[in-house]
DNA sequence: ACTCCGAGTAAACCGTGTTTACTATCATCT
DNA sequence: AGATGATAGTAAACACGGTTTACTCGGAGT
């Protein structure tokens, strides 16, 4: 195992795609639940954070939700009373079916994915403007490529 | 919000960078703790990776690997106690001062830390074969140039 | 010696996950 | 229609990892 030194610079490859994933991916995480709660969205918590995420649990039933988050239905639907508790969301039962029940988001769940994805923008501004627009782009597709790939399942 | 219609294709300006790199990097954690206990490293978890990272705790006090790992010394302190009833580590006494004790990898501790590295490898030759090697090495330039930028902080 | 600080540790508590167990509804078979 | 089995959701018990609070002990300053 090679380390680098104190003194000498950190270069490309000494750094694993682990890290250069984990690093940003927890640096993101964080200023979303930062900048939500700054904007009024209290008691937001990260575990809050897989059902913020891309396309949002509105009109969804726990069951699915479970899954997609990857966990079991007994800590999603925990998760769900807990932003019920705080507003975000209501469950109530589907018109269908008498044992499936659905999700909706209040206003005040749409407001805070709506200003999760707000924030994401924001910090898409901000490499963008770091790396030049060229290069962000080039970042997401390659992103998207590996994201396709299946590498990732 | 714009939802991609089910019959479509998603395409890159779909995903936002945050799930573009949760993804990969949740996938990447789950391989190495897979492939650990796989070759024989039992009962290590997701919350022993954050000592299993660059650089390693072998050397480190405690108090410095809490830092790293962006949780409380208490917490880290009883990682590192579950880490040493593993066998991956023992805690002594720094030999120069009193109050302060020296984290060492025990043999097995080194050989978990190489094969997590071994795996990481791994898996940047299947990105590399999926991407090419002129753009997989791009991709790693890129997230360097961010990581760099104190954008991620 | 006395005081203060800092490293490490321990205990209480909380939140979140899983496992196990239950209820209610739906589908199917007779 | 009634019995049976599968499925959606829920609840309770437990495990585990995090923080907060509180303690011990060694080192430094006076």
């Amino acid at each position: 195992m090679t380390f680098p030194q104190e003194n000498s610079p950190v270069q490309t490859r000494d750094m694993l795609i682990g890290a250069l994933l984990r690093v940003p991916a927890e640096a993101i995480h964080r200023r979303i639940i930062h900048d939500l709660n700054v904007a009024g969205f209290r008691g937001l918590t990260l575990p809050h954070m897989a059902l913020f995420r891309f396309p949002g649990p509105d009109g969804a039933r726990p069951g699915v939700l479970a899954e997609r988050a990857g966990i079991s239905k007994q800590a999603m639907n925990r998760l769900l009373g807990s932003l019920e508790g705080l507003g975000y969301l209501v469950r109530s039962d589907a018109p269908d079916e008498g044992r499936a029940r659905i999700v909706r988001f209040t206003k005040r769940g749409h407001a805070a994915y709506a200003k999760a994805v707000e924030v994401l923008r924001e910090i898409e501004r901000e490499w963008r403007a770091e790396l030049g627009p060229r290069d962000f782009a080039l970042l997401k597709e390659l992103l998207f490529r590996v994201w396709e790939s299946r590498l990732v399942r």
